[in-house]
DNA sequence: TTTTGAGTTGTTCGA
DNA sequence: GTCGAACAACTCAAA
């Protein structure tokens, strides 16, 4: 009589609703984690996630050894992995938390019929959003798509509950099965690409809880202000904790709210208030993929479908690597090739060039911003890459499109940003930095460039792309452009 | 059913 | 230098 405890996208022991529930039956438990690598199909885990995802086993390998337990990791279809360990260990009962993509969902009922019709007991949990999304409806029944309705919905809506504590003993069973060992499944990369990754991130449930305390502390209250401003730390950086369930967005909600409360009745800080949006857009986003399951692949306004997209391996290949000529995004690009994430503002601002300065299908910069995010998630990636490009749902209106150079000035007005990661340009002026080309050749022999070899001259002119694209978005409009499933 | 108010994140131009 | 308007029209959600 024992207990199948499945880790997804909740690789964490405190408020845990599964685990709780399991420590609550009273028998031995059996943590396992499953790697299927056909999981996801075209959507499978990039480069980046596997980096994280190797060391966040390690790490709940770890808690659950501390809590004298340990973690069982096996590879392959969770359809016949489950019923293989159901066998093995007699397990009577098999409990998971909930994961919300639309495969999973439909995996998940699959393996909820199996698993009952063999007779054992088997429930799922949320762990991972603030709703269910097929819970949160509009008045005429149907899912919103404009966020300020939905956020509004929510929030009437949300009731928190006690956190779950971390149970301090969780009860072995007499033998574990056997565990592959997480070096054996090779999610490493080869080639050290993954250094600065190190020196960014620390993976795992004791770093989720050490970057929320330290966000609460220090800069939450301030966020409103500084969270625009690529060059401060003002922004939460719990993006990669969240996505692996390190953390669940009921914990960061509990604690950015009580950081809030000065007297009981107080109106929310501002700061407070926004960062609890950025939670909620998180929640649209998988809101969105669960009643439109094409989001990924598909624009969700199918006037879109007939958009003149341009193809162009050399500038894809430009922006990829930051080497467009505009300082701010090539900063942001080689700050995600280097960290595996990149500041928020800094994501509009790239995304709007490859898709409204060079006219690239937005599906280009989602794939690459899949394989290179520790962050990765397919709900936030695909609902954000359609909002800059204007086909998701409550997106910016066709002629919403970024000037880099006026982003730059604005958001990182000191070069701070640009100089980090754009060193080669980093002695220009703060004048200059945002526009090498507009420096004078006296300028530029000061500052050690040479426009063309030292850095590049711009892949595209602004002005002249800017007008490229408001004719083809205004020839977009019209047809069919409402959102449905 | 019809009406009404509102809709994350911008840029440019001209007064 | 600052500020407001224009850039479109449409869809959504609720009354």
């Amino acid at each position: 009589m024992t207990t199948l405890l499945v880790f997804g996208r909740d690789l964490r022991l405190a408020d845990n609703p599964a685990l709780a529930a399991a420590v609550a039956r009273g028998k031995p438990i059996i943590p396992i984690y499953i790697l299927d690598p056909e999981d996801a199909g075209a959507w499978a885990p990039g480069a980046a996630s596997l980096w994280w995802l190797h060391h966040s086993l390690e790490s709940l390998t770890l808690c659950l050894a501390r809590a004298g337990s340990r973690l069982i990791l096996r590879k392959g279809s969770a359809l016949t992995v489950i019923p293989r360990l159901i066998k093995e260990t007699g397990a009577d009962a098999v409990f998971w938390n909930r994961r919300y993509e639309p495969w999973a969902v439909k995996r998940g009922v699959k393996l909820k019929a199996a698993i009952a019709n063999a007779g054992v007991e088997v429930q799922s949990f949320n762990a991972g959003l603030l709703h269910e999304p097929q819970l949160v409806k509009t008045q005429a029944g149907k899912p919103y798509t404009v966020f300020t309705p939905f956020w509004k919905s929510l929030r009437a809506s949300l009731s928190l509950e006690a956190a779950y504590p971390v149970p301090k003993k969780i009860m072995a069973p007499n033998n574990f099965p056997h565990s592959d060992k997480v070096s054996s499944w090779k999610l490493l990369p080869n080639i050290p690409w993954d250094v600065g990754f190190k020196d960014t991130w620390t993976p795992g449930e004791a770093g989720a809880q050490k970057r929320l305390a330290d966000f609460v502390d220090a800069d939450v209250l301030g966020y409103s202000d500084n969270r625009n401003f690529p060059g401060r730390s003002g922004t939460s950086r719990l993006s990669p904790h969240l996505h692996f369930g390190e953390i669940g967005p009921r914990q960061v909600w509990r604690a950015a709210v009580s950081q809030g409360v000065v007297a009981t009745g107080d109106p929310m800080p501002r700061g407070v208030e926004v960062y609890l949006s950025e939670i909620a857009w998180r929640e649209f986003a998988y809101h969105l993929l669960f009643h439109f399951n094409d989001m990924p692949d598909a624009p969700l306004r199918k006037s879109f479908d007939s958009f003149p997209w341009r193809s162009d391996a050399a500038q894809l290949r430009a922006w990829q690597k930051g080497m467009t000529g505009y300082p701010i995004v090539d900063a942001g690009m080689r700050e995600l090739w280097h960290t595996g994430w990149m500041h928020n503002r800094v994501r509009m601002i790239v995304a709007s060039f490859l898709i409204k300065d060079l006219l690239l299908p937005w599906q280009y910069g989602e794939a690459w911003f899949w394989d290179t995010l520790v962050d990765a998630d397919l709900a936030s990636n695909a609902a954000s890459w359609q909002w800059v490009a204007g086909c998701g749902a409550d997106a910016a209106p066709y002629f919403r499109i970024f000037n880099p150079v006026t982003q730059g000035k604005n958001y990182d007005t000191d070069g701070a940003y640009v100089r980090r990661w754009v060193p080669e340009i980093a002695k220009l002026s703060d004048e200059r930095l945002q526009e090498p080309w507009t420096a004078t050749p006296l300028e530029l022999a000061e500052a050690g460039i040479q426009l063309g070899k030292t850095y590049p001259f711009p892949i595209v002119d602004h002005a002249m792309a800017r007008d490229r694209a408001l004719s083809a978005l205004r020839e977009t409009k019209g047809g069919q452009n409402q959102i449905s499933a």
